[in-house]
DNA sequence: TTCCTGAAAA
DNA sequence: TTTTCAGGAA
């Protein structure tokens, strides 16, 4: 049955049509990379704007100062900080974000005190912290929070604008709830197929796309008529 | 607009 | 070798 919910213009059975093809391609991805729910914060922070192995070394070298929660990183000297960041890019930027969310970690009395928030109310409370906007926010919720949050990024955006699912440039609300409302909540889903989606961009839908070997070809108008889509 | 790196293309 | 590109938030 065709909803159309908030732009999506796919209905359920090819929005899992996408994620099976997507999954019999690359498999189980483990994400999110990190060792605790602590590290998926700092990773989804560091990680906006650049490309995760960029984020790997920073995170490296936190470690190697054992930086790696939130007590220890407010500890470090800010030019410290920055200069562990530096392979992560904008790392002024970075570091003061880092602190600062910090800070309102802390005060929120951790995971335990933004746990105990329902789904909603902790969406809000991450987007007040500043640097903290909504894909960082929605990394976080689902990653780190375990909550059925379909988290939009410009890979999102770029896959689904190329199937014709979504023009590309909605409002990031807009695009959310319409995944959301398709696929109803369902955390392992929502983590498995975000990060099929960053698989297959960084793949085969990439910027200049490689679309002979794509597993969504056959359902995708940009491979079929790559004139007709050479800038998407 | 600004912030910044590292991989890919030219 | 130099230039372009990719990637969020304020």
């Amino acid at each position: 049955m065709r909803r159309q919910v908030n732009h999506l213009e796919f209905d359920e059975g090819r929005l899992r049509w996408v994620h099976a093809a997507l999954f019999a391609a690359y498999g189980h991805q483990h994400w999110w990379p990190a060792e605790s729910p602590f590290e998926v914060m700092i990773g989804a922070v560091l990680t906006q704007n650049t490309a995760w192995s960029n984020v790997e070394r920073a995170l490296a070298r936190l470690s190697a100062s054992s930086a790696l929660e939130p007590a220890a990183i407010l500890a470090l000297d800010p030019a410290e900080l920055a200069e562990a960041l530096r392979p992560a890019g904008y790392f002024n930027l970075k570091a003061r974000r880092l602190s600062a969310f910090c800070v309102e970690y802390l005060a929120a009395g951790g995971l335990e005190g933004w746990g105990a928030l329902d789904t909603e109310t902790l969406r809000r409370a991450l987007l007040k912290v500043n640097g903290i906007g909504p894909e960082t926010a929605d990394d976080m919720l689902l990653y780190a929070f375990e909550r059925p949050v379909f988290v939009v990024d410009a890979y999102t955006r770029r896959i689904f604008a190329r199937l014709g699912a979504i023009a590309g440039d909605e409002a990031y609300e807009q695009i959310r709830a319409g995944f959301e409302q398709t696929l109803g909540p369902d955390v392992p889903l929502f983590k498995e197929y975000h990060a099929l989606i960053v698989q297959h961009a960084k793949q085969a839908c990439r910027a200049r796309p490689i679309c002979p070997d794509c597993p969504l070809r056959e359902a995708c108008p940009a491979a079929l008529a790559p004139s007709l889509h050479a800038k998407m």
